[in-house]
DNA sequence: ATCCTTATTGATACATGGTATCAATATGGA
DNA sequence: TCCATATTGATACCATGTATCAATAAGGAT
């Protein structure tokens, strides 16, 4: 998963900016979603924190993930399975690929969606926003194996 | 709303082709979802059904969106409040904008998608087999009046 | 037109994902 | 170290959606 960008540093840095109190929730869930390989939802994220941090509340964690979707630090996957999902948010890179085969995702280059956007507002007369785009499909690993 | 291709008398054909048996309720269904101008939830298509057959069963209009869904007649619009609501199926147009102001959906012409799927193939080497694209903003006629 | 088989329906109960409440706890500034 | 208060965790609750099953109705056979 792209390491680039993704320093929990950074995420805690924006929380504390926000006026939020820096809790070890946050530093859980955040490595949690920094360093997963695949989308998670709330529920596979309480999952996950209660391993190291047991007595993790369910209602925390749902807070949590709408605070740090509210910040854009994560971004909702609106799968084939369901729309529960979260991956960190790549500004950069927001042409999100999922792998119908081994659920991983991949980021993209924006351009050619702002491409696309720039076009579409040419041809339509409305004023885009806000878009959202998934890909859906195997990806360059999964043809190998099929 | 696109009026073309919505034929209330194509969608009950294709459930009696499917193998289903053609009710009063999926007339009913059909005919509010082929006449709205906007996206409805299965529930708003509940209380749309029970104003002109009040005995109409919450699970079976359930039931019903799930079946037209399936049969590809109407799809999922994954908006800003929610994943519930469903517009018609154009698949000749399934770029979907939503106005932010009224509400209503646009459909737009493919070959933009096409193009970008196309590039987005050769770029990454993934195979790309859905998508979902979902543009958001104020549309021509409400960016006259804001 | 009537009968019969069975798909479909509607009512109810249930499951899941998510939210409101509130006393207990932990943070970070004084 | 203390204090005000943001945050937490437990619980109850709500909304959306699904399973069950007896009652109903579609539509082919007669």
């Amino acid at each position: 998963m792209p390491s680039k960008t993704l320093n929990p540093e950074d995420w805690l840095a924006a929380l504390d900016e926000s006026g939020f109190r820096v809790t070890t929730v946050q530093e859980t869930l955040i490595d949690i979603f920094a360093h997963s390989e695949y989308p998670l939802s709330a529920e596979q994220a309480w999952d996950a924190a209660r391993q190291s941090r047991p007595k993790t509340g369910r209602a925390t964690v749902y807070r949590m993930v709408e605070t740090l979707e509210s910040l854009g630090l994560i971004r909702r996957v609106h799968g084939y399975q369901g729309c529960t999902q979260f991956v960190p948010t790549l500004p950069e890179l927001m042409m999100l690929f999922i792998c119908l085969n081994c659920g991983r995702a991949d980021y993209l280059d924006n351009q050619p969606l702002d491409d696309l956007i720039q076009h579409t507002e040419d041809a339509s007369g409305h004023h885009i926003t806000n878009s959202r785009l998934e890909l859906f499909g195997a990806c360059a690993d999964c043809q190998q194996t099929d």
